[in-house]
DNA sequence: AGGCTATTGAGAGTCGTTCTCGTAATGGGG
DNA sequence: CCCCATTACGAGAACGACTCTCAATAGCCT
């Protein structure tokens, strides 16, 4: 995922739009790029203060918008009322949260699928997106409770 | 589900907590109880607030909030950062909610076992408790689309 | 009943997000 | 390449859902 390739389809997918490929669009969609986890724009705006003073809050939140209406982005509703966003398009991740240490994995999403097919077949239910945490202990502290 | 019912399960639920069975909870748990669609605090207060004049916006939120406490009800994230709640009968079940009609149904448990077993295979993580709420069109709306 | 203390109501405060508005930059047409 | 309508930016105010503060009230226990 270079800059360049980054740059490019932003290009393509916001002019295509009417609308313009403006610095802080580029800025934001490389900063989202070199994400691997979902970030908020404040998150991302403290980030990028450094190397970008004068980049406003507000113009991370449009620019976070437009990728995310151009498909390459998808927002996450993190609790709290926090939106996250992560860079890529197709879908949703979702994660496992560590009730020991903390940490969070993601999920391998083709787990998911038979469950999304089951809910369709079974409910009569189409799903637009869903929202799934489970709670538990990771690889790592389960061997270290085990060892004592 | 009478009132009375209500009533006698919140006294049970609450009071073991060491809290106070007030006026103020039981119109809220009543109220609750009484809607079939996930509800959020604010329209809550609307809808009560005939009946209820003094009763306050915080002490909605305190009371729906013990309720999630005592196992009686399920806070779910709706867009817009607006949370909304569910009366719920047993504890640990899953929701489908409709986006347009806002009902929610109870997810069949059996679904969801390749997906603990998926993630306890594929993640080596040891799932103690899950989260899964699903968002999307309930087959009653999706025909009333259809229709149109 | 009487006292301890959880809870209430009203409003102020918090915090993420969006809006407003004057200024600056973009990109298509000349 | 330069114009210029139009889109976007930056700063701060505004907004909305939610939480906190605090004095007054009301459950609960003896
Ligand atoms: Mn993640
Ligand atoms: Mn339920
Ligand atoms: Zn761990
Ligand atoms: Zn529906």
């Amino acid at each position: 995922m270079p800059r360049t390739t980054t740059r490019t389809t932003l290009a393509k997918r916001i002019t295509s739009r009417g609308r313009r490929l403006t610095k802080q669009r580029v800025i934001v969609a490389q900063a989202l790029a070199a994400e691997r986890q979902a970030i908020s724009a404040q998150e991302l705006h403290q980030r990028l203060h450094h190397g970008h003073p004068r980049l406003g809050l507000a113009t991370i939140y449009r620019a976070l918008e437009a990728q995310v209406e151009a498909g390459m982005a998808t927002r996450l509703e993190r609790q709290g009322h926090v939106s996250a966003y992560v860079a890529c398009v197709s879908e949703h991740h979702h994660h496992l949260v560590c009730t020991s240490c903390q940490r969070v994995e993601d999920v391998d999403e083709t787990i998911l699928r038979p469950v999304l097919r089951g809910i369709r077949d079974r409910h009569d239910f189409q799903v637009d997106h869903e929202r799934l945490d489970f709670y538990g202990l990771c690889a790592r502290c389960r061997r270290e409770k085990a060892a004592l």
